[in-house]
DNA sequence: ACCTATTGATAATG
DNA sequence: TCATTATCAATAGGT
């Protein structure tokens, strides 16, 4: 898959098949890790290149990776030593991954994933967790948006008042309600507190259905 | 590279998973032998399926690879006295517990519980997350609701049928017309196909927002 | 398991 | 090593 067919032997040229292990190895993890993902897979793999480097990729780690492959082969080895300690803490192993597992799955049917083995009932249930969950996750952006819009009006404040006491200062007070039309008069001062352009930013209700 | 393009992420159909985890299986095998013999490298790769399933491939023994592996990572501790392989089932414990604990945490969220550490663009994702996961709940139900009136549907029809014939049998077919307010035809049986009560029955659109 | 349209990987090149 | 691109290989979806 390239500029042309290559047949599959040693590639002679160290260089290119330097360049061909780069890309290669590269491509071989992705690959790995699709497949893994993909298909719910556990996956190791090693690569020493032909100068002795290490490359690795595990969906777990290698070591429990290679531990897994030592039982599946060999069924059991002479673990005789503190045997039944051992086998404590891998009955641990094995109850924790159960755990896990479960709830991956429990978690992948909120994210309306594997569906197929409920009932409507279930659904229904699922389906009002999560318009509990929406709900409150929508209250809480609200609040953020809430707040940070408060401290704005409060920043905007501070910079009015601000903007006043220096427009006293360059024009004295009498001169502000002398012309209503003073091209002078800072942004954002009205002379009159009724104005119909509001001097506060506020929320919107949002749209209910995005 | 195939007649659709698809994302990375785990297949939800079991059946398509699996097929799917032949052909990339086999693939990566291939992909795997090709890159130790082009690039003169030593490559181990070990695959276990969902259901436990080993399949390998290594460029030489497995278990040189697994030797040089572990004695290019950590020199050459001898990782299988009793007390150092305890010491790595008990790091395999941690991590396990670590995992559950990040989990369950993330699914706290989806529950739309601790929700306070979270930016709002951290909000409108799980918001959404949560929209696409209510879509498809709901179109699952939707689909359970509609197959299961199609049966009643179906079953309706068939006893539906069966009364006809029955009260042919009984009345004869002359009988049938002669008067409309017969108190003896059965229920279900309109003397006429247009009538005005659907013998259908039909699934209402449910409303979007509960 | 087989087929094939389509995507993805990569050989060659700069 | 990185970028580009023409080409071949892997594979997704369907039967």
């Amino acid at each position: 898959m390239g500029r042309g067919k290559i047949v599959i032997r040693r590639i002679d040229n160290s260089t290119s098949r330097q360049v061909t292990f780069s890309k290669r190895r590269k491509g071989l993890i992705k690959k790995a890790k699709e497949l893994a993902i993909l298909c719910d897979a556990e996956v190791g793999l090693m690569i020493f290149s032909s100068t002795g480097k290490l490359f690795e990729f595990s969906s777990n780690s290698m070591k429990s990776m290679v531990e897994r492959y030592k039982k599946s082969k060999e069924g059991h080895q002479q673990l005789l030593n503190s045997e039944s300690e051992m086998k404590f803490w891998q009955r641990e192993v094995d109850n924790l991954r159960q755990q896990l597992q479960s709830l991956k799955e429990h978690h992948r049917q909120f994210m309306g994933e594997q569906l197929y083995g409920l009932s409507v009932k279930e659904l229904k249930g699922l389906e009002s967790q999560l318009e509990m969950s929406l709900q409150g996750i929508r209250m809480q952006k609200e609040q953020i948006l809430t707040d940070e819009i408060e401290e704005l009006n409060e920043k905007n404040n501070l910079v009015h008042q601000q903007n006043m006491e220096l427009f006293k200062k360059v024009y004295g007070t009498t001169a502000v309600n002398s012309d209503s039309r003073n091209p002078c008069i800072p942004f954002g001062m009205s002379t009159s507190d009724d104005s119909h352009v509001p001097n506060q930013l506020q929320l919107r209700r949002p749209n209910q259905q995005t």
